[in-house]
DNA sequence: CATGAATGAGCATTCATTCAT
DNA sequence: GATGAATGAATGCTCATTCAT
């Protein structure tokens, strides 16, 4: 849990423990003023013990930004990971796993945005080790195409491209909320507009496919 | 050009000029380290006149980054109106808006980073102000999908909704470019594979429809 | 008129006409927000001309404050120099002038609170040369004492005491105001109160007094 | 002591012993240059601790002022509360409290003047605050003329009036010592000179005096 | 004589972090 | 292990004043 996050303390439980205060009191401070705008004294305030005591658990600010980040992530994968159904067709996978990263994505709105945002205070090195978290949602998509392709349900499309497509389509509803709200504010008919969409992209055109398929067909729809 | 951001310097061709050193110094600062790493003090010794004359022509370091957004987003607008494709079928139109959206982003894509991650800390009637030039991409996108649909080219979808998958399809190859290096460095065939997918997804199908659907028939789907 | 404070520009009538414009805005400036709390910014901006036409009639800031408290004395000594009454009894010519001089105070209550509380921000020497125009006032008040005391009305008093008393007695209706709002609001009212108290301490309490009255007694309270 | 000024630090008295530090080199430089002159920087580098330090223990340079002024206040309020003369007398106890007020002023000459300039810099509520000490002051003044006038050895004056002019006349040695030098450089005497004075001002006047009372009484007023 | 523009020096305040106890 | 206190370094911003034109 404490990956990469050095500490003076040697009582292990204790420190994830008070790790776990920082970072619950952290998140919630981030999500209503920012990063940049809480002190670190604000957290220490919102703490059960002082502010010396905080470094004794984290060795900077960006240490806690990153224990934010990494429990955000430990949690949106655990909550992704629940899912990974194993739904016979590839199209009803793909269906309830972007059903199920809508509803994860809903559930962590601000969240999500806190992320975005924030994670260019990380060095490099840390914002990659906290992005990687998304590929065991991307995953989970880029398995369930790959096997639609294979069993030619799905066109001959890039399984991770597409996979990172579905994620980012469901980011749509945390990053584009405003904007959204004309078309709907509900986020369970928001993924299955956007489910259909995407999965009628990648569906394999049935008696003949495009993709180097050989159409007899004199109208091609892209020509 | 200067909207909402006031100034004391009559000159207004010099208030043009200077706006625009501050500008171009504070873009590529924001750019290396952000905008809370970056000190006033930082801008303004980047610049060929020092902190108090910079005053002069900006209130307050919010109405730098605010300037900063407006111009980016500016000069994305103005490149995506010079794109108003008078393309006959909107299969066509779609796909020339998209791959001249990706070429944007992609000329763009650090500044489209900076503005997702920065713009929060503008007060949020600027935060709208800016973000409504959007709607000048999505405006294109919209009334392209729209026409489609009237042709029935394009399926009964939500014309705001996939305008707006249009767009955040395309930033997707500057919010994860790290991501979408093992796919493609290119762009131009990040943009023909991401337009074909979401083209796809919005054809209309014809006599017959998608899902567990049985489709014999093989006429065109633009027919 | 403009004693002491040099200027470059050589017409004198131009010099005069600014400088009363610059004395006017000052002063109401000042009165709102104090003397430290006005930039000279905020004076060039209520003139009609601009800051560095301001510095052509005004060597700094500090000159504009002795041009704003010369200027608010001169016009108290003016109105008081038009009192200098001419009545035949000390008692007279003493209430009289004190009326007088409270209805000024009135008039300017809060011009003599700013002069009590900025006159520090000038150098010593025109500080000085600021209260010597009190002289014209309390020269008023010191020649009526120094004539009753002469005509025996008045007690063996210390003439010049005695004017700065009744000088500094005015002023308490300006400088506590609120302490003096339980006591009365009226100014005229406070006057015939203040004087009545300070005439009776300077009485000659001799045989035959002042005031109609036909005192037998000869015993003196004070003796 | 420290009274609506908050803290951060938790040791009173740390608090009480830094404040005083503070309000210590506070005050003898806001006597030398001036509240505004005086840069909290300034304060800093004659104290003890650092810059930062400071702002443990005050939340603002007008928290600065208010401590200062309010010490001012308290010792000069306990300085006349012992003086709260048991006096038989109203005659004596007022020349007494007279004497011993002077006696303060004449010891807090500069800081009387600091308090007149300076205490517009402070909010409304803390200037009333302030002031409101000087009602310790004017309370025993008031109670002993209130007493005098009872025991009709007094005449029948505004009690509040009379104390308030008690309290300014003493203050004249403050505000005006140039004007006052010719007449004497000795704060006794002056006391003495302007005790007689007010209280000339207000005693009854014997048997048939003015104010409609007709007092049979021969006795001296001061017996 | 007028003025638009410029600037060096300064201001109050805050912050992440570190010790001594 | 806990904590109260301390601090160096910065930060955003303002001001009185001066010049080039």
């Amino acid at each position: 849990m404490s990956r990469r996050v050095p500490t003076i303390v040697k009582n292990a439980e204790l420190v994830a423990q008070r790790r776990s205060e920082i970072i619950d009191v952290a998140t919630r401070l981030f999500l209503e003023r920012g990063f940049h705008k809480t002190s670190i004294r604000d957290i220490a305030r919102a703490c059960p013990f002082n502010l010396a005591s905080l470094y004794m658990y984290v060795g900077s600010k960006e240490d806690i930004l990153f224990l934010v980040a990494q429990q955000l992530m430990d949690e949106k994968a655990a909550a992704m990971a629940e899912v990974e159904t194993l739904h016979e067709g590839p199209v009803e996978a793909f269906t309830a796993a972007f059903r199920a990263y809508c509803q994860i994505v809903h559930k962590f709105r601000p969240h999500i945005r806190l992320l975005y945002q924030e994670l260019g205070a990380l060095a490099p090195e840390r914002r990659e080790s906290v992005m990687s978290s998304l590929y065991t949602v991307i995953g989970v998509f880029e398995k369930i195409v790959r096997r639609g392709i294979e069993k030619r349900v799905f066109a001959d499309v890039d399984p991770r491209l597409v996979a990172l497509d579905a994620l980012f389509m469901c980011h749509l509803w945390s990053m584009h909320t405003r904007a959204l709200r004309p078309i709907t504010t509900d986020y369970q008919a928001f993924s299955e507009m956007q489910s259909k969409i995407l999965l009628q992209g990648i569906l394999a055109r049935k008696p003949a496919t495009h993709r180097r398929s050989k159409k007899r067909k004199a109208k091609s729809p892209m020509a």
